[in-house]
DNA sequence: AGCACGCCGACT
DNA sequence: GTCGGCGTGCTC
């Protein structure tokens, strides 16, 4: 008799066995999808494995096989289990990441399949590429490796980013591009084109990292220090994690790139882990001016104005030379909060309890965690006094602010990703500007920077001198930055354009405090629709975790999450750190089963961002 | 996850 | 008495 293990999309760990019937005997296969009845409801089903024998008394036939062909390669298999030892989910869940909607609802595909040659492995030590100009090196590497027959991947930030880089590549080597993404229509087309190929290349997002290519020789990843490589929902996995299991399991060539160096490359490089290629820029470095709000505000106390004397000139010897100047403030909206100036209630949000922020185009206060909106009350919902004041800063008081002082200029607010750009002289901005392509102002000038830099996150210094130095991408002439903060290395290393100065110093912090890239942090989310609940069994489950002793984890905290609340669900963490993921999640998977509270889910996040 | 089983409190 | 809330545990 012979019996299948499958695995389901489910959160449950482990497989469970199924009868083959006589006449799918020569048919099944590792890797096919089949349906089973489970739990009286039928269901797609993964085979993981074949075999003569069970222990399972009341086994259940197979009811129907999907595929006479594997939907998933023998390297996928590998690949998703690996990623559900790493990131801390079930076998299935990581199936399921991997392949597109259709295939997990049990769509049948065409199947013909490329079973050629396959070529050998190439193991190479991966290495990173900065500068702007850095495409040039992807076009030499796909050449290379398309004339080895081998695959390529190229994964970049957003679909615009994705879908320039498919045209760029067509037109200058005149060859055929797969491109899809997640969540549209021609999905499975593209997918089963692609796994009917010998090799082919794509370029695509996140979850093209599992693009179905055959001899796979080479996998770039562009702007590797981007957040949006992480995904947010369960398993939390990163591409650049998941890029180097691919590498190694399918023996190809691993490229990180971006406009500049990351931490986690820096180290990298600094252990002989990454080779590294630097590519000049054709800009000039800018001239970049620390202002000290400290010393100013001692000395020009009465002065209230946002931008010091300093800045507020050089804008206008800007204006005045008509050139383009760029205020950069990482807040949208007015102010970033609004409150009663009789009782001193802060106006929160009703769903994430976190401080609203004022509007002043639309007269509306927003939630920036949900979509949560209301009008602006003109009296206190609580006292009924008519004051509210507000504090902070947002685009939107720029804005006006730079109106009051310089009313002759043209002005336009950037905060979000779908602004163009007129022909305005000052451009007021979020983050979201960097998305545009060959900016080049005469003068940028950072705003409430301190905002970023005294988050309460490991990362605040890295993220903040990573935002700065991809700001001295868009001015060749000067930078001025106004921070309370005005010794910090970050600024030190930014001012000389060395940023070994700043990975040298962040890496030595990191080093002492036992924080990433030196070990790993898990976090374990804890929510639910009672606070209560949460609060009482994040902290029973703490003290649970903390009586095991083990040396796979080492608990560090327990915090109500940030945001606490968020969609009428309240959060609690629990951080821990770890020098090995996998022993971590093995750790997890075991004692999470045994501690389960109703109305509570808990979810794992390796290496949160 | 999602569903069934079972144990207590409230109520026609 | 029994209806239904939610806590617990299992799914081949």
């Amino acid at each position: 008799m012979l019996y299948a293990k499958v695995v389901l999309g489910l959160p449950v760990d482990g497989s469970f066995d199924y009868q083959v019937a006589q006449e799918l005997e020569n048919k099944v296969s590792v890797g096919a999808r089949v349906w089973v009845n489970f739990r009286n409801k039928k269901e797609v089903a993964y085979v993981v494995g074949l075999g003569n024998k069970t222990s399972i008394k009341k086994i259940k036939n197979i009811l129907a096989l999907i595929d006479e062909v594997p939907v998933l390669s023998e390297q996928m298999l590998l690949l998703t289990k690996r990623l559900a030892e790493y990131y801390c989910c079930s076998w299935g869940e990581a199936i399921e990441t991997a392949l597109p909607e259709e295939l997990r609802k049990g769509k049948k595909w065409g199947q013909i399949y490329f079973s050629g040659p396959k070529a050998g492995k190439i193991n190479l030590t991966p290495f990173f590429v900065q500068g702007q100009e850095r495409f040039g090196v992807y076009l030499r590497e796909i050449k290379e490796a398309l004339s080895f027959k081998r695959s390529a991947v190229l994964l970049f930030s957003d679909i615009p980013e994705a879908t320039r880089a498919k045209e760029l590549i067509e037109d200058n080597l005149g060859i055929q591009v797969f491109i899809a993404f997640r969540k549209q229509q021609k999905e499975q087309a593209v997918w089963e084109e692609i796994r009917q190929k010998q090799f082919c290349l794509v370029v695509g997002t996140r979850s093209n990292i599992f693009s179905p290519v055959n001899n796979l020789g080479l996998i770039i990843i562009d702007q590797e220090n981007d957040q949006v490589y992480k995904q947010e929902q369960v398993p939390h996995y990163h591409a650049r994690q998941v890029a180097l299991m691919r590498a190694e399991i399918e023996g190809a060539k691993l490229i990180f790139a971006g406009s500049s160096l990351s931490l986690e490359c820096f180290y990298l490089a600094q252990k002989n882990k990454v080779e590294y290629e630097f590519i000049p820029p054709k800009l000039a470095y800018p001239e970049v001016k620390v202002i000290d709000l400290r010393r100013l505000a001692y000395a020009d106390r009465k002065s209230k104005s946002i931008f010091s004397k300093f800045l507020a000139d050089a804008i206008y010897t800007a204006l005045n030379e008509k050139g383009k100047v760029l205020l950069f403030i990482n807040r949208k909206g007015f102010a970033t909060s609004a409150s009663c100036h009789n009782c001193g209630l802060a106006l929160k949000c009703p769903r994430c309890n976190i401080n609203l922020v004022f509007h002043f185009d639309e007269n509306k206060l927003k939630c920036h965690h949900c979509n949560f909106k209301m009008e602006m009350p003109g009296i206190c919902p609580s006292c009924k006094a008519g004051y509210i004041k507000y504090s902070g800063l947002g685009t939107e008081k720029v804005e006006s602010e730079l109106a009051r002082i310089f009313p002759q200029a043209r002005i336009q607010i950037i905060d979000d990703i779908k602004c163009g750009l007129s022909n305005a002289d000052i451009f007021v901005s979020t983050s979201a500007v960097m998305k545009h392509q060959n900016l080049n102002f005469d003068l940028i000038g950072v705003l409430a920077i301190d905002n970023s830099l005294n988050r309460l996150d490991f990362r605040s210094s890295e993220k903040t001198f990573a935002l700065l130095m991809n700001l001295t991408n868009f001015t060749s002439k000067k930078i001025i930055i106004q921070s309370a903060n005005s010794n910090h290395y970050c600024f030190r290393a930014l001012i000389k354009n060395e940023p070994k100065l700043f990975f040298r110093e962040e890496l030595a912090e990191r080093k002492q405090l036992n924080f990433p890239p030196f070990k790993h942090l898990i976090l374990l989310k804890i929510r639910g629709p009672s606070l209560d609940k949460v609060k009482k069994s994040s902290q029973d489950l703490f003290e649970r975790l903390s009586k095991i002793k083990t040396s796979s984890i080492k608990l560090l905290s327990l915090n109500c999450g940030q945001p606490a609340k968020l969609r009428g669900n309240f959060y609690y963490q629990i951080l821990m750190r770890s020098s090995s993921p996998e022993k971590a999640s093995s750790f997890l998977k075991l004692h999470l089963k045994e501690y389960h509270f109703s109305g509570i889910i808990t979810t794992v996040d390796v290496d949160p961002v």
